[in-house]
DNA sequence: TTGTATGCGTTATCAA
DNA sequence: TTGATAACGCATACAA
């Protein structure tokens, strides 16, 4: 059992330097505003006791906590956890730390992690999508803690925001699928009431399908959380139904997965009786068989630039603008043309 | 322009409703301690103003953080981003924030990422593996902050983990792959140099390889970078060298997916020519196809018992014991027993 | 049950 | 170039 002593202060490092607190302040803050010889009794000083400034005294005394938060639906998805990391790296280039919290799609959950974020310091917070109380956003200006809204697009909000536009995204595959012919469509889709992207990619097929002069009401929805398991049953469903689609777009790569596992299972033959489309292009992708055709989303690039973003604002720069990254469709081997029967 | 007032303290929250700081601070952290009265008056001010406190003043004041960390090589890999989700559930059942860092598999990057989150007020962290410099250790002593191992049991190691034997694993795979006639083994692995996981997987083999009464010098081992397209590279390398191996392991499921994409392309057949091992079991080991035969890491698990660890120690309570859980084999499609010639 | 007053460990202003 | 000292906003011991 050793005894613990007390984790050294800046007192300890002076006193033991022979020197103020404020110098030993200024030599770990501002280096280079104190002599020279004053500046290496104090770092071995540091050194010798092993000390590290106390969190709370500091952002107390600076009003900073260089930390910035991150509250994302779940770091299981691949698509987040890289957004995540690529966020993170960035922060880090600018010294800033990063605080995660996830909500698991639930907005109550998100809500209370932004104000957790918040008490915890969190200077700025990044966030997915844009719908959520207002409330939020109330407090989030009151406490003049910015945010910047990933994984979507959408100029007509106030919020600035790193994405991509959904429906747009996904409406330029759903063209290209129909383009190939297919009419009878369905789609596996995230629950759209609390996710406002799974709302715009659905939009997106329909809004394609209007163009094509197809009636949008024809398009079979099923709503299922994502999982690779939920993505199977969705699919055996719609294909036991009575007109079965020759497409079936999924809300994300995990989805269609699910799906693709279940044709297999099922011996449904993709794309020749079936296709099948994801969203979100990760590893699962490329890796599944056949090769998923599917919609990239510029995850790192997101994380990068939003983080990018937040650190201007909080060190008070003009607010950037809005940053509309392109969601490009990646067309692999799970799509075909309609067979003539 | 919207004029961005201060935001509120406590003193404004007592002035609007007509009491103390004292009974502010006691409504928020005691509410039974107040009277029912007060304590209504007290939280519409709270709410009207937007209130949430300061964190370097509570930080300072209470002489907590109720701020953990974490510090992983990468959120790109599945398998670290869900044992990291698992470990953010459980510290926020018990009220805690997540700090993470992630270091690239880079010791010099590890060792500063901890340096910070200690100084961003981390009362505790969480790490992957025992190896790395004394100092390291003896740093976080004098800060007092607990830290536990993961990813890696051993009961020899001063510091609590809670893991599982990466050798005992990989030696089970390792005699399973034997004992179905294979004699010619090969290894895609990650840099040994400073990954203690992927040295103790290497040894596993080679336990396995002198039990059986190999040499384990005729093991092939190619070190490279964790990432589909090394292992695919990698895999090409070994099989175009003379003694073709019939069984090659690989460090994760990530470079093993590579090697199958590879034999897929050089018409090798998986698993009737070679078998291919993986080691993780994260999504992509059962979406591959064949699916791979693999080790199934319990990374929800320990996530979940690491953040129970710190979270007991942080609070003062006696250390747990080191957790050793298991990691066990998955056999699916891509080992079967040597074919005769 | 509520209020008063002190201290927490820094940073930053000012003076030397 | 350095030192003394006043905030910073909250929790808490103690008093009422």
């Amino acid at each position: 059992m050793t005894t613990q002593r007390p984790t050294p202060t800046l007192h300890d490092v002076a006193a033991k330097a022979g020197v103020s607190t404020a110098t030993v302040s200024r030599c770990l803050n501002f280096p280079d505003q104190v002599a020279e010889r004053t500046r290496k009794k104090v770092m071995t000083a540091v050194r010798a006791l092993g000390y590290s400034p106390n969190f709370g005294a500091k952002a107390m005394a600076a009003k900073r906590t260089n930390t910035i938060g991150a509250i994302i639906p779940t770091m299981e998805n691949a698509v987040f956890a890289r957004g995540l990391q690529a966020f993170q790296e960035e922060l880090r280039v600018h010294g800033f730390t990063l605080l995660v919290a996830s909500s698991s799609y639930r907005p109550d959950v998100e809500e209370e992690q932004i104000r957790s974020l918040v008490a915890r310091g969190a200077e700025a917070l990044l966030l997915i999508g844009h719908e959520r109380d207002p409330d939020v956003y109330r407090f989030l200006e009151t406490q003049g803690v910015p945010c910047v809204v990933t994984w979507a697009y959408d100029p007509h909000q106030p919020r600035p925001s790193v994405g991509f536009d959904n429906c747009e995204a996904m409406r330029t595959l759903a063209a290209r699928v129909i383009s190939l012919g297919h009419r009878d469509l369905a789609l596996i889709s995230a629950d759209t009431a609390s996710n406002d992207r799974a709302k715009a990619r659905q939009r997106g097929i329909e809004h394609a399908m209007r163009e094509a002069g197809l009636s949008p009401e024809t398009l079979s929805i099923i709503e299922a959380p994502y999982s690779i398991e939920n993505g199977a049953t969705a699919f055996e469903t719609l294909m036991s139904s009575n007109i079965r689609p020759t497409a079936v777009f999924c809300g994300n790569d995990v989805l269609a997965v699910g799906a693709l596992q279940r044709a297999r299972d099922m011996k449904i033959a993709v794309p020749d009786d079936v296709s099948i489309l994801g969203f979100d292009d990760i590893e699962l992708a490329q890796v599944a068989f056949p090769a998923l055709t599917t919609v990239h989303v510029p995850h790192r690039e997101m994380g990068r630039r939003a983080a990018q973003v937040l650190v201007q604002q909080v060190q008070g720069q003009p607010m950037l603008e809005p940053v509309e990254l392109t969601a490009e469709v990646i067309i692999r081997d799970t799509l075909a043309g309609v067979r003539a029967h």
